[in-house]
DNA sequence: TAAATAACATAACAACTGTTATGATAAAAT
DNA sequence: ATTTTATCATAACAGTTGTTATGTTATTTA
């Protein structure tokens, strides 16, 4: 409860660091700072600072998990599936941080094998959350029979991943309708030939 | 000539350096040991930590831009861009090791102002490539006219570098006829009505 | 040949790092 | 009411960091 709490409060702190100060350069102290206390609250709640980037970042990776969730809860068909993928975009500001967060986490792995296999299982986990959408939308005849669907996939979670940490170098580079724009078009590039359409805008 | 190749390097062992331990964790004497020489000549050959860093992402960056340009020689149409595209992807192995100093780079730059700055222009500048590429492929007929080509050079290089990260967190995720496909494809989104397999509403 | 500079090595510097131990105080449990 | 535990503060620890100064030795330059 309460403990839970502190521990949340600790990790937002430590975000809070993260994205103004760097990954490298969240020190226990600047955390306690940040925080408005002292160090001992840190290495009360966290065995150590491996302990709490582990957390922090499972906590990253949870809160766009969850507005996925959320996204997709009473939608059906393209849409639900669209409506997922735009849950994790960075569409308005306050999508940044989170972004901003997990670009200096991947960066951060480098050289950690650790780490690596952290996000190796989070994007595994992201690619069949979305294979499971995609086998239902095939299963529905919604999109074409003959399309791999891990490939498929990671090409869109890639294509998120490439948004997002484009949004992340230059907020500007990709605006909100940009965003669905090209999500919404490389998923209808799966959508049975029958009604395969592309309406432009302009 | 020779302090040139000096330099060199030196940013190359900080490559190894970054690529092993980590970008925070490559220290002044960590690259020194690399090299097999004390910090002495690192100290020697940049001004400060900042400055040899700066020179680091600089030649990864054209590394990456020199392959570009290669790739795009005596080639024309589709071909030359998807080429010039290809030449960036970690296709084989040995492209890998570039995309992990790039991506290292990418986190390194939150919460630094001044390195973000320096993305931003290397980003804005592959745009601008692109853009061009794109263009051309415009005035002669081969893709849409009515597409915007910064949002679709933007959204390419954005499929790369989340096919790039993938591959640097996954090195199975992509298999390199795979990551051609998904460019191939991509760019057929944009060719013209009357050679695309995709029928465009307008 | 003499002087100047480039190319390194070594060492010391203060600042910062994660970790750990020790206390203090308040809340909970007995 | 007493003991235990949770919560936090403080301080010291050994190690690492970038930077700087001072050497030493080649290599150019004049």
């Amino acid at each position: 409860m309460s403990y839970s709490d502190r521990r949340l409060e600790v990790t937002e702190a430590a975000w809070r660091v993260i994205i103004r100060e760097g990954l490298d350069r969240t020190s226990m102290r600047a955390i306690a700072q940040e925080l408005g206390s002292s160090t001992g609250v840190v290495t009360h709640y966290f065995r150590d600072k491996d302990e709490l980037m582990l957390f922090a970042l499972e906590r990253v990776f949870e809160n766009l998990f969850e507005d996925m969730k959320t996204s997709a809860t009473g939608r059906h068909g393209i849409e639900r599936l669209e409506q997922m993928i735009f849950a994790v975009l960075p569409l308005e500001a306050s999508g940044v941080p989170g972004w901003k967060v997990w670009v200096a986490f991947l960066g951060y792995a480098i050289g950690r094998e650790k780490l690596v296999r952290e996000h190796q299982k989070r994007y595994e986990f992201l690619c069949q959350i979305i294979c499971q959408e995609l086998a239902d939308l095939q299963a529905a005849k919604l999109i074409r029979d003959d399309i791999d669907l891990t490939l498929e996939a990671n090409a869109l979670i890639a294509l998120v991943d490439g948004i997002g940490t484009g949004v992340v170098i230059n907020p500007q580079q990709f605006k909100a309708d940009q965003q669905r724009y090209l999500v919404r078009r490389h998923i209808k590039s799966l959508l049975a030939t029958s009604n395969s359409s592309i309406s432009v805008k302009r």
